[in-house]
DNA sequence: ATGAAAGCGCTAACAT
DNA sequence: ATGTTAGCGCTTTCAT
């Protein structure tokens, strides 16, 4: 992988050995004194000690490496740490390792599994202790390969074909209960706005959107779903359709938490009112979620707690220490917090077309809200 | 005979004179093979092709640097990536080594110059090609010599003793708009609360409150000032400090990103009303701040174009191209923009202390930026 | 076209 | 206490 990297700029480097040819002595002694070596005169580690800064000397990493030091490397592969929660997490998980005696090398495949095998890879070759991965949907086949043979921890999403153990949020439950609640409050018509489902984060979601409908009977109706990148973008997008639809949503249920700036936008930009003229409930729970007026009601992510809990996992596998749960692949799947604040509110009667008492639903059965 | 699925899943590695000797032929023909030599047989490569496949054969990096491989992996040191600024720069410096064929190692230094020591030998070590560093204001001398035989870039923060090139915003001339955007408008007390001087952000952006006073021969009360860590947690004490002035100030300007988040919770709890009761301008500008109701007033800074070329001077360097600037050390100075939006208004008439409606509501003061 | 051998920087046996 | 030597995985002459 040394395609670009043509020349060092800086000169050679200083090695033990020109050490040991600058004082006169083995270059046997040198690196014994620089381990600090009981059977060593305490003169030569200072005369050592003295070249060292003299010349500049720099350990060399690989050759260690190629005698057997166990690298100390841990690699974090993220698709995108813009996003609150792989922020968080990436700050995290480098706090943990160097509290470990690690070292994180934090890469982002930006959901590309052409990025992700080239991290993977350069992560092997560098002899990676252990790797932390979000994996992409379409994870190539000699990435998958490449992962078996390390010790891996598969962190919020999980890949259907790696056994590695995972570490994620049951968004599934997350969005039920989410919607659960918007269903309670009278909402029929709900709008939903998540990722696609090759991803399994934004499958489990989604089924906890239907679910929930299911639960007390409610229609869904699938014009009112819209799958896509977790992306502000492709959020304002699809909510923006939404409230084009000729029987717009009453509330709004985001999928990701990229997702939640989209929404606002579209929502400034149709003048629409939260949570009287629309209820919102988004994803995850950023400090300014809290402060928004009205304040935003959302399903939250206990994060560090997850990062925590993944970097333990990986170092745990690493040292050989006892598994995580039963069997070879444990997957944990931590509860998210749903987080009622002032987005949500019940329904306002239709205006315009239907009203609300006795009059035919044109969609939705009313069935289970009495 | 070996087991190639055994050696496979096995922990130790499987190296190119395990493939010699499972394919009766010499290490050197299966290294040439890999590396598509001219001179070799077809046959050949294809036998050793799958054979590595076979056995998952993993090339040993450590190996290649120490026969003399450039190595490509640039490393990139920040404070902290869950400030905004921060994380665009490592996701766009992360795209860009990709391009460039290298690989970006991320390491956060929480702003402790042990952690930062930490990093910067674990990068020399591992013969990174080049190292992007905001510095720490207390950083080591031993760090500093470390520094010295590598391409360096000082991204955002520039060390007084560090004499590598740095691409940063004008933070001076960014809060001095700002800060004359507020006089103009009629503020004479306006509270700053931004970063300790030991940073040059934290000095420069200082020097820039104080020299928009001095331009207008305003007098700034020192009392006004209140400088500390850039996070969310101090900036709220001390804007909840500087409201219980018996003086308090009417405006109010916040010297660093994380900064924004501290000052809306302290205005949230003071139950006061932005840009009525106070005029509020921030740092950075992240997507939320526009969607902010009033949209926030704030020093935007170009993170992408920053990170872009900061990672391009990198690579300059690395391949010895064509200096930045003049001299061995240029030290580019980025412009921010002053975007005015709606978070700032002349102050309410003084008068003992609150009233409620009597100020005129003229948020967009649109025609001056910078 | 392929094999043999040297050497990159370092550590750890093994000899002094 | 210090020197000598071998070898980690790989590439690269130099011989075949």
């Amino acid at each position: 992988m040394a395609n670009a990297a043509k020349l060092a700029s800086s000169g050679s480097h200083v090695t033990i050995k020109d050490i040991a040819e600058y004082l006169g002595i083995s270059h046997s002694t040198v690196s014994r004194a620089l381990s600090d070596h009981p059977y060593t005169n305490a003169d030569t580690k200072e005369k050592v000690r003295r070249a060292v800064e003299k010349l500049g000397y720099v350990p060399n990493a690989a050759a260690r490496s190629l005698r057997g030091d166990p690298g100390s490397i841990i690699g974090l592969i993220l698709p995108d740490i813009q996003n609150e929660l792989f922020g968080v997490t990436a700050q995290t998980v480098s706090h943990r390792c160097l509290r470990g005696g690690f070292q994180m090398v934090l890469a982002v495949s930006e959901d590309d599994p052409v990025n992700e095998y080239k991290h993977v890879l350069a992560l092997r070759e560098a002899r990676a202790a252990g790797i932390i991965i979000t994996p992409t949907p379409g994870m190539l086949a000699k990435t998958h390969a490449l992962l078996q043979s390390v010790p891996v921890v598969q962190y919020s999403r999980r890949h259907p074909r790696l056994s590695a153990p995972s570490i994620s949020v049951d968004g599934e439950r997350g969005v039920f209960v989410a919607a659960q609640h918007l269903l309670q409050i009278g909402h029929r018509r709900i709008g939903y706005v998540g990722m696609a489902s090759d991803k399994s984060t934004g499958a489990e979601r989604l089924a906890g959107f239907t679910n929930a409908h299911k639960q007390v009977g409610a229609r869904l109706d699938s014009a009112l779903v819209r799958l896509g990148a977790s992306h502000a973008d492709f959020a304002r997008t699809a909510v923006g359709d939404l409230l084009q639809l000729s029987d717009p949503p009453t509330a709004l249920l985001m999928g990701s938490n990229p997702m939640t700036v989209g929404a606002l936008k579209a929502l400034r930009q149709a003048d629409l009112e939260v949570p009287s003229d629309l209820s919102l409930i988004c994803f995850g729970d950023p400090p300014w979620y809290s402060l928004w007026t009205p304040r935003i009601t959302t399903i939250g992510l206990p994060t560090l707690e997850m990062a925590e809990a993944c970097a333990s996992e990986l170092m745990r596998q690493i040292s050989g220490g006892p598994a995580l749960g039963q069997g070879p692949a444990a997957h944990l799947s931590i509860e998210p917090m749903f987080l009622v604040r002032e987005t949500t509110a019940p329904p306002k009667p239709r205006s315009g077309l239907k009203r609300r008492r006795g009059g035919a639903k044109s969609a939705g059965s009313r069935a289970l809200s009495a």
